[in-house]
DNA sequence: CTCCAGGGAGCCT
DNA sequence: AGGCTCCATGGA
């Protein structure tokens, strides 16, 4: 077991832990119950490495089984500057409030394939519901790692690829079930070739993700985005098509490729970073009053 | 009871 | 290419 802190003099700027681990990011941390004066801790796991960090005074308190200083400042954002990319979101009450209220709020680079199996369980489910079952694919089918309790990985794809369609639906993924074997199995036979994606531009990044069962445009935006660090993708789900309608009408468009080619032009050098607001502001209550 | 959730696949023109 | 329908499940 190895502990440490970052400094906060090392963030570029605000950091609100639990706001960022809770904003339907990644559902690969677990707020810890129980603690003393300090914030609450979030465990999860980067590989095999089992990972906790909390908010102290002096900064970002961390215990793992593995140095993952560098891994944190990646993950977490901390390297972002965050007041220049905030300075840069366009004079639009919608976003203007965002910020306001979600003062700390970074995106996360988490690892990739958790994101994208976490991404395609999401169509059509709330947020705490996919952590349940993110958390129960762990349960199932990740590798106990010993932290001072266990604390299971995320499975491999060749391990998913090894579950049954009924074992999957047992766990409630209903008629995503299919789209995570054939996915996994994918992956395991070498029939897609992850790395390869870096070395693309954004829109044919997000068309050879698409080959993937379970991935459309959206859930490639969102593996792009948290998974990928790339800071273009705007996933169009529900609450930021209403946002769309609301505030840029004139960005709504016939088809996902357009209408995202329209809003990504109107949320200033970092759309990602702006629709992450726009979204959990919605989302958390933030659009009626 | 109905409605909806960080959508996508399959099928039709 | 673009439009329509169906898809499991649980909570409000």
């Amino acid at each position: 077991m190895e502990r440490g802190i970052i400094p906060e003099e090392r963030f570029a700027g605000p950091l609100d832990l639990e706001l960022t681990l809770t904003s339907g990011q990644s559902f690969l941390w677990r707020r810890q119950p129980g603690d003393d004066g300090n914030g609450p801790w979030f465990r999860t796991v980067d590989g095999e490495t089992v990972l906790a960090v909390r908010e102290v005074e002096e900064g970002l308190e961390w215990r793992a089984t593995a140095d993952p200083t560098d891994r944190i400042r990646t993950r977490l954002g901390l390297d972002d500057d965050l007041p220049s990319v905030l300075e840069a979101f366009p004079d639009e009450p919608v976003l203007q409030a965002a910020k306001t209220r979600l003062e700390g709020l970074r995106l996360l680079e988490e690892p990739v394939v958790p994101t994208l199996f976490s991404f395609i369980l999401s169509a059509q489910m709330r947020i705490g519901r996919i952590h349940d079952l993110v958390t129960a694919l762990r349960e199932t089918y990740g590798r106990p790692r010993p932290f001072e309790e266990t604390v299971p990985t995320f499975p491999d794809p060749d391990r998913l690829a090894e579950a049954t369609e009924a074992e999957l639906r047992e766990l409630g993924l209903g008629y995503r079930a299919p789209y995570v074997l054939e996915t996994a199995t994918m992956l395991d036979e070498g029939d897609f070739e992850f790395d390869s994606i870096r070395e693309l531009n954004y829109e044919s990044a997000r068309e050879r993700l698409t080959q993937l069962v379970g991935v459309g445009p959206k859930v490639a935006d969102c593996v792009l985005l948290f998974g990928l660090g790339r800071s273009e993708p705007v996933p169009l789900d529900t609450w930021i098509r209403t946002a769309i309608e609301e505030h840029f009408p004139e960005a709504d468009a016939d088809s996902y490729a357009e209408t995202s080619r329209r809003i990504r032009s109107r949320l200033g050098p970092r759309p990602g970073y702006a629709q992450t607001y726009v979204f959990t502001h919605l989302r958390t209550g933030g659009g009626g009053d």
